[in-house]
DNA sequence: GGCGGAATCACTGTTTCGGGTGATAACGAG
DNA sequence: CTCGTTATCACCCGAAACAGTGATTCCGCC
C-alpha cells in the first residue's frame, strides 16, 4: 500500500490526479495542498510515501519546497509534475532531492508506474526527457571507485601535464599512463579529457 | 583612527611592536594575546580594525585562527606576521582571508604602510615574498574578461565537445574555433584543455 | 577617420590524445 | 589454487589538440 499526497495550485490537476488513484487498490489518498505551506503544515502531523509536487506554485516553488521536504523528511519521495518538458526545473528538482518527473497528461497507466518506481526508490522519468535525465543521474550517483594509482594521475592530468611529463614525474613507462588516463575516461563514462576534468572538479574528486 | 590587535607567543615581538606603534597618532593599541584561544575570549568582548598574527603559535596556529577569526569577524583585517619567508604558509594565510603579510624585521614605516594598507582593503606583501604573491592575487581575483563566443566555446569544451563537433554545432568554420580556443588558454595562461577546464570549473566559469 | 579588439577563416606542422588489442606480474579473496 | 583486479608495459593508427603565422571584416571609441 503506498500513500500518496499532492501539492499543486490547480484544482483540475488535483481531481483529475485523484479520480486517476481513486480506484487503485494499492494506493491511498492522503490529501492534498494548493501551495507550499498548506504541503509543509500536512506534514508536521501526518506523512505519505510519495508526494506529487507540482513543479511551478504561487510562492514558493516546487524546487524549493521539494529541497525543505527532502531536508526534513529524507524518507518521502517526490515525484514532480508540469505541464510540459522543461528540462531546466527538472534537473533542479532532481538535484533537489526529487526522484523522478512525469507530466500531468501522462496516462493513469504511466502515473501509477511512475508512483510504484519512485516508491521503490528507482528514478522515474516521462517522455523525451527520460532519457537524457537517466544517463544524468548515472554519473551523480554511481560513481566508480578509483584506485590510488588512477586518483594520483587525474590529479597529474587537472594540473596540466601530459602523458610523457607525468610518466617522467612518477617514474612510469608513458604507456602506462596512457593506459590509466584511458581507465578513467573508461570507468567515468566520459570522452575526452575535457569532460574528465570537468566531472572531476565538479564531483570533487581533485 | 585604527584599532590594532596582536597575536603572537612571543613577548620580545608583541613590545617590539607595541613601542614602534605607541606615537602612532591614527593608531590605538587595543591589546595582545600570546595564543589563539586568548586571542579568541578578547574578540567575545571587543574589536579591532587590524590584527597583526602570527603564522607559527603553539596550539592553533596562525592559518587555521586566521580562518576561525575571517568567519566570525569577516570585517577585521588580519596581517601575518613571520620571522622569514615562509611561502607555503602565507599562501595558506591569504587562501584562508588574511589581507597580507609582514615580515617581522620590517621597518616602523613598512609596518605601518602594512596596516593602512589592509584597513583600507588592499593586500599588502613584504619583502620578496610579494611579487611572487601579487601574482598569486591577480590570477586568484583578476579573472580576464571572457568575449561572448569565448564562453559559448568554452563551455561547449567543457562539455566535451571537440573543435569540428562545436564548429557544427555552432555554425563556424572548425579553424574559428580552435582560435578562440586558442585565446582561451592563453587568456587565462594554462596550457592545455585538462588546466582550462579545471580552471573554469573552479572559477564557476561555467 | 584611424585604431584596437572581436570574430571570422586559413594553412602547416608537431605533439598529444584516444581506441583497440594484448601481454605479464603481483596480490588478495574465495 | 584459481580468479579477478591492479599495475605495469607495448604497439598501431587516426583524430584531436597545440603552436605559429597571417589575413579580413566589423564595430565602437577617441
Amino acid at each position: 500500500m503506498i500513500s500518496v499526497f499532492i501539492v499543486d495550485d490547480h484544482p483540475v490537476v488535483i481531481e483529475g490526479i485523484h479520480s486517476l488513484l481513486q480506484n487503485e487498490k494499492d494506493i491511498t489518498w492522503m490529501g492534498q495542498a494548493m501551495n507550499a505551506q498548506s504541503c509543509l503544515g500536512f506534514f508536521v502531523n501526518n506523512t505519505a510515501d510519495v508526494v506529487l509536487m507540482d513543479i511551478s506554485m504561487p510562492g514558493m516553488d516546487g524546487v524549493e519546497l521539494c529541497a525543505v521536504m527532502k531536508e526534513k523528511y529524507p524518507g518521502i519521495m517526490i515525484l514532480g509534475l508540469s505541464t510540459f518538458n522543461q528540462g531546466l526545473y527538472i534537473k533542479k528538482m532532481v538535484e533537489h532531492g526529487a526522484s523522478g518527473y512525469i507530466l500531468k497528461n501522462s496516462s493513469k497507466e504511466e502515473l501509477i508506474k511512475a508512483i510504484h518506481a519512485v516508491h521503490k526508490g528507482y528514478m522515474y522519468f516521462s517522455g523525451e526527457v527520460g532519457m537524457a535525465l537517466q544517463e544524468y543521474q548515472r554519473t551523480e550517483k554511481e560513481l566508480p571507485v578509483l584506485t590510488a594509482r588512477e586518483k594520483e594521475i587525474l590529479e597529474l592530468i587537472a594540473q596540466g601535464y601530459t602523458n610523457p611529463q607525468i610518466a617522467e614525474k612518477i617514474f612510469l613507462s608513458s604507456f602506462t599512463v596512457d593506459s590509466h588516463r584511458k581507465n578513467l575516461l573508461a570507468k567515468l563514462g566520459v570522452k575526452n579529457t575535457a569532460s574528465l576534468i570537468r566531472l572531476a572538479v565538479e564531483k570533487k574528486m581533485i
